[in-house]
RNA sequence: GUGGGCGUGGCUCAGUUGGUUAGAGCACCGGGUUGUGGCCCCGGAGGUCGUGGGUUCAAGUCCCAUCGCUCACCCCA
């Protein structure tokens, strides 16, 4: 028996970044003042369609739908964005306060062929800032999606574009068609499929010679309306002001259709060809378009393996040992160091002891492979005279602890 | 969906032109020290060599198929 292709068992090792992944988002965005929303990992199908687009490859062959046993078609989730905006539209949310600004974490699916940094189910932090289209809102995301990997000590880099807006796009499109049309000879095969399906998608190959086409190619942020290019200068005028560094890419364009204006991508060059740890953009018309009111809203996905993938490439953190492991001697001790043992926990100290009635050599060991920081030993004659050996591992020093029903003696020790 | 690489104890790997009982390091268990860890020494357990066929006196090694893993394309976080 093993996992699935393209599932994975995340074991204790791992897990201990994930946590420190999580921990420092949660913290990050707590600053901000984000609030955690958790929502469902199935949804109906038609949510993901209308969302992220008919036309998109998520949508054409990776989404994991089937029909449940009411014949309903059903998909589990491929991305985040949808099913917050489902439940911010449903409970009416924007009632409640002017701007919400919303995270969510957990597994996303997608059908593809997994690789490096690539899994059929992976994890998502999922940020929305719904009810304004202040400029300044798309640079205070920014920011906050930035600050996680600067807090996580990882080394990004920021790329910052503009898609416009359902005014300008259109006919920057036509102009981009238009001019990769006349240069059709000079695409690879799958762009020239691009310039009916997906124009824009074209910018965004990596084959030599259309990086070199594109180059010529007429440029979105030429082709911006004036609001949208206002809206630009602005968020890059406020990324100034807080000192983030990043850099115009006019070739950056969004796999989910549901992108206007803003765009960004965090780009690392250490996970190979799955090169974004996090991107996002405005959204301004999805809310509308789900059956929502008409309001604006910008957010970003974070991939948590390919942080955590690049937390190890950095470091390995050290397992932190429980603070105490009781060695016990005979029956009578073990049966009454596992009272102890529990009195510990409730404490709030982190304890483990040997069940298997080991001698003490054996126990010193597993002591010192778990990490412990203080092994108590409890023998017949500590057991007698109510009083048991504490050493310290690191220290090696050794003192006697008087045992009471309080752990009078002992929990001081403990949890200097 | 397409292409490349790789499958040998829990992990990382070695295994000569096919040739005796398939090895090492780490990890695990025990002992040296019968109530004191890390270092050292000694010993132990653990592998149908991914699976199924084929070639051969003989296959971990060669051939075919199949499954799995992995990297890349595609796409994306």
């Amino acid at each position: 028996m093993q996992a699935l292709k393209g599932f994975k068992d995340i074991l204790p090792d791992e897990a201990r970044l994930w946590q420190r992944v999580e921990g420092t988002a949660r913290d990050i965005f707590r600053r901000f003042g984000f609030e955690e929303i958790k929502v469902p990992i199935l949804e109906k199908t038609g949510l993901f369609a209308r969302s992220i687009g008919e036309a998109t490859d998520i949508v054409e062959k990776e989404m994991y739908t089937f029909s449940d046993r009411n014949g309903e078609s059903i998909t589990m989730r491929p991305e985040g964005t949808a099913p917050v905006l489902r439940a911010f539209i449903e409970h009416a949310l924007h009632l409640r306060r002017p701007i919400n600004r919303l995270f969510t974490v957990g597994p996303m699916f997608r059908h593809e062929r997994p690789q490096k940094g690539r899994l059929r189910q992976f994890h998502q932090l999922s940020v929305e800032a719904l009810g304004a289209d202040h400029p300044r809102l798309d640079a205070e995301v920014i920011a906050m999606a930035r600050q996680l990997l600067v807090e996580l000590g990882l080394k990004a880099e920021l790329q910052l574009n503009s898609l416009g807006c359902p005014d300008c796009r259109p006919a920057y499109r036509a102009k981009l068609v238009e001019f990769l049309s006349g240069h059709r000879e000079q695409l690879c095969e799958d762009c020239r499929r691009r310039v009916e399906s997906n124009p824009l998608r074209v910018l965004d190959c990596k084959s030599a010679n259309c990086r070199r086409l594109n180059a010529e190619a007429p440029a979105i942020l030429g082709s911006l309306c004036a609001p949208c290019d206002q809206h630009l200068a602005r968020v890059r005028q406020d990324l100034d002001a807080l000192q983030i560094p990043y850099t115009m890419n006019p070739f950056m364009v969004r796999g989910l259709d549901y992108y206007t204006r803003t765009t960004f991508e965090l780009l690392t060059d250490a996970l190979g060809a799955q090169s974004a740890v996090g991107a996002g953009g405005r959204y301004d018309g999805l809310v509308k378009q789900l059956g929502g009111p008409d309001l604006p809203g910008i957010g970003f996905a974070m991939g948590l393996e390919r942080l955590v993938l690049l937390l190890q490439e950095q470091e390995q953190a050290a397992a932190a040992g429980p603070d105490l492991f009781l060695a016990c001697l005979g029956e009578p001790a073990a049966a009454y160091g596992f009272t102890l043992l529990q009195k510990c926990r409730l404490a709030g100290l982190s304890a483990l002891m040997d069940i298997q009635g080991r001698g003490l050599k054996s126990q010193m060991k597993q002591a010192d492979r778990l990490h412990a920081r203080h092994v108590l030993i409890i023998g017949e004659d500590e057991l007698n005279a109510g009083q048991a050996v504490l050493r310290n591992l690191d220290s090696k020093e050794e003192r006697q602890v008087a045992l009471d029903d309080e752990l009078t003696a002992l929990l001081p020790l403990l949890q200097s």
